[in-house]
DNA sequence: AAAAGCCCCTGGATGC
DNA sequence: TGCATCCAGGGGCTTT
């Protein structure tokens, strides 16, 4: 589910309740990815220094080391009642003098990590690789034009392969490349420069609008306050199979991509 | 080295 | 109603 701007709109809402505060405990459910790395007792007492977030993972910042949240296919986390009873898909409880943080995540493919800092243990190694932030001053077009080059990959694969742009998901790769009138079958280093210019634009608007209003909640998602996110209502390709393209009228098409599936416009994207 | 495939897991929708 | 099949916002690991 959660692409950057789910992940995005997750970490602004967790500043305020978190920031500062002191862990008292933490309760584990069923094993998410990863084990967590450290006992549970052991982080009891540290405190939160702020909230941080690369690419889909948010990262805790603690006092003594680093916990690394990622919200997997269905993951979600959310500030609960101190005693709202654990659900079934309750897997990770972090409780603080105030208050509850509770991810729920019903498929597991999600994971919570410690590590001493970013630089060492399963930190270093999940973060290692990431491609720039889209929303970052990393990504310039130039960048963006270089990473395309390398690849003979179809550009939607590239895209979510997330080593050149993090953050762009299956969602949003296919909006993207709507926007910027690009195939997605279209290998990546043929793509045109201006074709370039206009995905550049494209990511940057669409990861942006998308965070404005909230994310996308397809099925899981929720934001922090439980609300959902209302960009999916305002997808112009991403599961409209069928649907006429909003701005040439034909059919949207889908097709599988290394097991994904990708929906677009044929004859608006060349 | 790059790229393609295979899994991890659960639940909801669809079809017979 | 019941059961089988397919599909889903990710991404690490293994195989070509």
């Amino acid at each position: 589910m959660p692409e950057l701007p789910e992940v995005e709109v997750t970490r602004r809402g967790l500043i305020a309740p978190l920031q500062g505060a002191r862990i008292a405990s933490v309760r584990i459910g069923k094993p998410l990815r990863w084990p967590l790395g450290i006992e549970t007792a052991a982080l009891a007492g540290r405190t939160i220094t702020d909230v941080q977030r690369r690419g889909k993972y948010i990262v805790l910042a603690l006092d003594q080391g680093v916990v690394l949240i990622h919200l997997g296919m269905s993951g979600s986390l959310q500030v609960s009642p101190m005693d709202a009873p654990a659900g079934p898909h309750d897997h990770f409880d972090l409780f603080t003098d105030q208050h509850l943080l509770r991810l729920h995540d019903p498929r597991r493919f999600g994971a919570v990590v410690w590590s001493p800092d970013t630089e060492s243990g399963m930190a270093a190694k999940l973060l290692a690789n990431l491609g720039v932030e889209p929303l970052g001053a990393g990504f310039s077009f130039e960048h963006l034009w270089a990473g395309l080059q390398k690849s003979r990959m179809p550009v939607k694969q590239l895209l979510l392969g997330g080593q050149v742009v993090v953050g762009v998901g299956n969602i949003y790769a296919s909006e993207v490349l709507f926007l910027a009138g690009i195939a997605p079958t279209k290998p990546a280093n043929q793509t045109t420069r201006p074709q370039a210019r206009r995905l550049h634009a494209a990511i940057v608007e669409v990861l942006t609008r998308s965070i404005a209003l909230g994310g996308s909640t397809l099925r899981d998602f929720v934001q922090v306050n439980g609300y959902a996110g209302a960009f999916q209502a305002q997808a112009s390709v991403y599961g409209r199979a069928g649907a006429p393209c909003p701005r040439c009228g034909q059919p949207v098409q889908v097709i599988k991509q290394g097991q994904r599936s990708t929906y677009f416009c044929k004859r608006c994207q060349k």
